[in-house]
DNA sequence: CATGCCGCCATGTGATCACATTTTTGCGGG
DNA sequence: CCCGCAAAAATGTGATCACATGGCGGCATG
């Protein structure tokens, strides 16, 4: 427990496995967005020094999952009605594009890992488990788009993902009412059919099913993570001693 | 001459302004895909010391202009006529998309701007003026889809221009004898008739047009900028007295 | 009791150092 | 003349330090 380290981190840099820790943190929406993020918090909390901490957040900056304000400090973006439809518009683009140019690619071998993660998407929704349902859900699409092997869509998604995620927790009771129809299975039958045109509206059903409620949340809510300036953005000044950004050390 | 810097350089962070001179140098083609990126070398180059380089090299690996390596350096991706598609791909549905979103927000001084812009890219492919032809030609397109304001679309599509940047310069005598028809002429003739259909397909037009023909030269060299492995990958090792990466010190 | 000012503390930034690893170079043997 | 091995140089990584900036609370004053 106190190194909490798997089998082949010292195969990766220090700053990788900061960056994996506090990627996976911000797309499973585990990091709120006016949550204090500094430097020398998050190496307190990682046990490591400040060093791999910054390297990572600079990178996450580049991917837009978190943004660097004026006084030089970072945060997560603060999502409003217009930037989360553009978020929204770019998915439903390069997703479905994506995906069907995965359709080639497709095996029944891929088909079968494909509802296996289905599956524990259902499950997820189905026992309230947050992080799993995003996670897996992540993993579906993910590993749908990944079929045609490497691509530059892959980090373009995923950016925006990252984008998105801090945001998804606090909308997911409302999808959870919503999610009566399964794009997934739209999506795994028209893979058996090879339907490339049904496969791109399922993927843009999914998407819009999945997050378009969140714009009435967004509504009541009024800009979730603080508005333009930068206010409310700091949570309490001292660094150790609270919650914890990261779940444990690295 | 020995600090060469702009007036308002000061405002940024030192690795801001590290991070858009070199972001610079890959758009516009001025690195050459083998040659050596190394953290001090870049570092003297520049008159910084190494932390400001080191994060804008992690920046722009995490914008995909970069690759790191197993053996933790770094280089301009090779490009093969597979990823080459890809990016042209991915290109196609963000820029066309992103040019359709724009069209509420065109005025005739935008259309003015962009005339403007267009000039510059015709003179700069008459007098053979690589930098400022791409450059010139990146402006033309920026502006088009920043006219919506700030959008999710915009980092997107840096980052594929950042990466088929570095390829460009050599196909563009290719590209001069192709370049008969031009698109930007129709994009601008569509936009003063606010045809969003014919915007896209202009966008799309310009795309192929002005880049397809990089395949034959990809075809030809095979593997531009190394191949799979690390081969020919760094130049000479010494990292003072050679070309210089970037035009002068910051 | 409200308000504005001042000083302290936390934070980001840039530079530098030590160490492990990789790469290059030079030399000896076949 | 070519190949392989060992020494040497170079590089990336992580840690730490000094400094400037900014935010926050305490304190004096009206």
């Amino acid at each position: 427990m106190a190194t909490g380290s798997s089998a082949d981190d010292d195969a990766r840099t220090l700053h990788q496995q900061v960056l994996a820790r506090l990627r996976e943190n911000i797309l499973l929406g585990r990091i709120e967005p006016g949550q204090a993020l500094t430097i020398r918090g998050l190496a307190a909390e990682l046990g490591v020094s400040a060093q791999p901490v910054r390297e990572a957040l600079r990178q996450l900056v580049a991917e837009r999952a978190l943004e660097l304000m004026d006084n030089r400090r970072v945060r997560i973006p603060p999502m409003t009605i217009e930037r989360f439809e553009d978020l929204i518009a770019a998915r439903i683009v390069l997703e479905a594009e994506a995906a069907a140019r995965a359709m080639p690619y497709v095996t029944e071998s891929l088909i079968g890992r494909l509802e296996a993660e289905d599956a524990a998407v259902n499950t997820a929704v189905a026992e309230r488990d947050y992080d799993r349902w995003i996670g897996a859900n992540y993993a579906f699409h993910s590993m749908l788009y990944g079929a045609a092997g490497q691509s530059a869509f892959l980090p373009l998604i995923e950016s925006l993902w990252l984008q998105v995620g801090p945001f998804l927790r606090r909308a997911i009771r409302t999808i959870s009412g919503h999610y009566t129809v399964d794009r997934h299975n739209e999506a795994l039958a028209a893979l058996r059919r090879r339907d490339t045109m049904a496969l791109r509206i399922a993927i843009e059903a999914d998407i819009r099913d999945g997050i378009a409620h969140i714009g009435s949340t967004l509504i009541r809510s009024e800009a979730l993570g603080a508005g333009t300036g930068a206010d409310a953005v700091r949570g309490p000044s001292t660094s150790s001693g609270r919650a914890g950004v990261v779940s444990e050390a690295v």
